[in-house]
DNA sequence: TTGTAAGCGTTATCAA
DNA sequence: TTGATAACGCTTACAA
């Protein structure tokens, strides 16, 4: 594999002179950088980049810490952060830590070894101070994914998530149900991260006058097997919700499935609501409501905070929120 | 952040004695590794892989490439891709080429300049004879994709697209269909890589003694979006099939949800057949007649094969085909 | 505008 | 069993 001594040789320059042609520097006489880059073509030269890492200040790599890639959601988020990074001039290197906090660490590692730039988590498994440490080495923006903390020094992409869950319990309301139930990945507790969508369910029903049964509540579901468990839970209740409101349409695809074999009419029978608006949701039958995320321009500002802090170490944090969205279909 | 140097001091052995430890030597006093084991616990003390990969032989890193990560086929390859590799105690880099040839030839770089112990490649846009020269920094998988090449000195995982294809036609004609339109994400020329599917459907309509209409060969067809379009010119034909074989679950999820929404009734009006049996196949209604490729084998059996490479430089290159499955919903 | 030389954090070779 | 030292391929003062 050619190096730069090998273009060295070939094109009669120095090794610095290589190297200012690489990171195209100002001021090199024309007929030099020629020489230069034929001798680079001619060798079919690549710039070694665990070199350039080890010794440069840029890696022009950013990494994309995900839970799931399986998950539809995250599949697009990092496609659209992929493109724009590309765009950028960075690499993207995704990381799949699997709800794993171990495994997120080893991935913040890739700071500290300078393998990477800067970060972009969309899930946070870790307490916000276990992460921060990490910040000394390179600048992390959180996508989808925030904390509370108020002193927490990090750039946030945020959605109303408080606001997409009032919405789409409202919806229901509207819609003349009264026992909804509420199908969440998280725990429900306070201190939960999901915690915004726990309180718009909270104060939608709470406006409406409508107390919460904690049966109706469901925990840490994920899956489209999730949704069909669930449907089955809730055949099994004496009390039995109207509707059911969903934190993403992969549980709410499962729920819509199963109802249908068990001869329930969507949303006849029950009403359902999902949460991203998949590709996928629009295809179910009935079409699926859901609360549309702007994943695009999600990752796209993310990228771009993102370079801002990495071309400006000076730059302010800042947290942006985006529009999210009801969508109706058919299934409320 | 600490390096080696700092281990050494803190240690007070020498550096080659704290490289020993980092690689698990097996000649070293207790005591001394001992030390070196505090030092670099205190220190938070991790190796920079961008040094040893300069240096060394291995980066423990493998590439996988993929050509767009938001097809719930390759998310769910990456997937299995990325969990048994870890198991395997390798980091995983995904990388998105979008059908772009030159980005493709970028991320195989990643071997040239030692970032990457391996490839996997998903798929492959460039011609095998491009890619070759790669094969000489490090081992190169095919997993899902193949080249015809008898000379391809490449391990690959295979699924007989043949009989896949075969399978799903031969299913549409024992239904009594010999109307059968062909949408393929290639382009059914002979040299085209989706040839053996194309082979496929020639074979079982040949057999069945059915003449192919051009005018139901539909090319490069790859999203929902797509799918509603090609369902779209359906319907604009005078002389219009009675079913369809789709490269793609995505492709044929948007037929079958457009030929909804025209009041056809599937498969009365119209049968469908999809491709690789995601999740969301069995959520859709009618449930998809698709066929089935066992990803997560595949996955599996790339990285150890992979593995195999890498341990042992003279392995000889083989290929591995997989069973691929009809499994029969109610769209057809 | 160009070149020389030091150094980034490792591992491998050699000698002790 | 241990240590000194060179080398991997590049960038960047500094000097010319």
């Amino acid at each position: 594999m050619a190096n730069i001594s090998d273009v060295v040789r070939l094109s009669g320059v120095s090794k610095s002179t290589v190297s200012r042609v690489i990171n195209n520097y100002p001021h090199i006489s024309k007929e030099k950088k020629e020489r230069v880059l034929k001798a680079m073509e001619e060798l079919g030269y690549t710039p070694n980049l665990s070199a350039r890492r080890l010794r440069g200040q840029f890696t022009t790599t950013i990494g994309v810490i995900v839970p799931r890639i399986v998950n539809p959601f995250f599949s697009n988020l990092v496609d659209a952060i992929e493109k724009v990074s590309y765009q950028n001039g960075y690499q993207t290197i995704i990381c799949q830590s699997n709800l794993d906090k171990e495994k997120e660490l080893t991935f913040l590692n890739l700071l500290k070894t300078k393998q990477a730039d800067g970060i972009i988590m969309t899930a946070i498994e870790n307490d916000w101070l276990a992460v921060e440490p990490f910040t000394e080495y390179g600048p992390i923006v959180l996508c989808n994914e925030y904390v509370s903390d108020a002193n927490a020094n990090v750039s946030m992409i945020r959605l109303d998530q408080f606001k997409g869950a009032y919405m789409g319990v409202k919806h229901l309301i509207e819609r003349g149900h009264r026992k909804i139930a509420y199908c969440t990945g998280g725990s429900f507790t306070d201190i939960d991260k999901d915690n915004d969508r726990n309180l718009g369910y909270r104060k939608a029903l709470e406006e409406a006058g409508i107390e919460i049964n904690p049966n109706w509540i469901i925990l840490n579901q994920h899956t489209i097997q999730d949704g069909k468990k669930v449907m089955k839970y809730l055949l099994e209740l004496k009390d039995r919700p109207t509707a059911v409101f969903t934190g993403s349409d992969e549980v709410a695809g499962g729920i819509l499935s199963a109802a249908k074999q068990y001869g329930f009419s969507i949303p006849g029978d029950l009403a359902i609501v999902g949460f991203d608006d998949q590709p996928a949701a629009e295809l179910l039958d009935p079409g699926l409501t859901t609360i549309r995320q702007p994943v695009d321009q999600m990752g796209k500002k993310a990228v771009e905070v993102l370079v801002g802090h990495l071309n400006n170490a000076g730059m302010a944090t800042a947290t942006y929120e985006l529009p999210i969205e009801l969508v109706i279909r058919e299934s409320t």
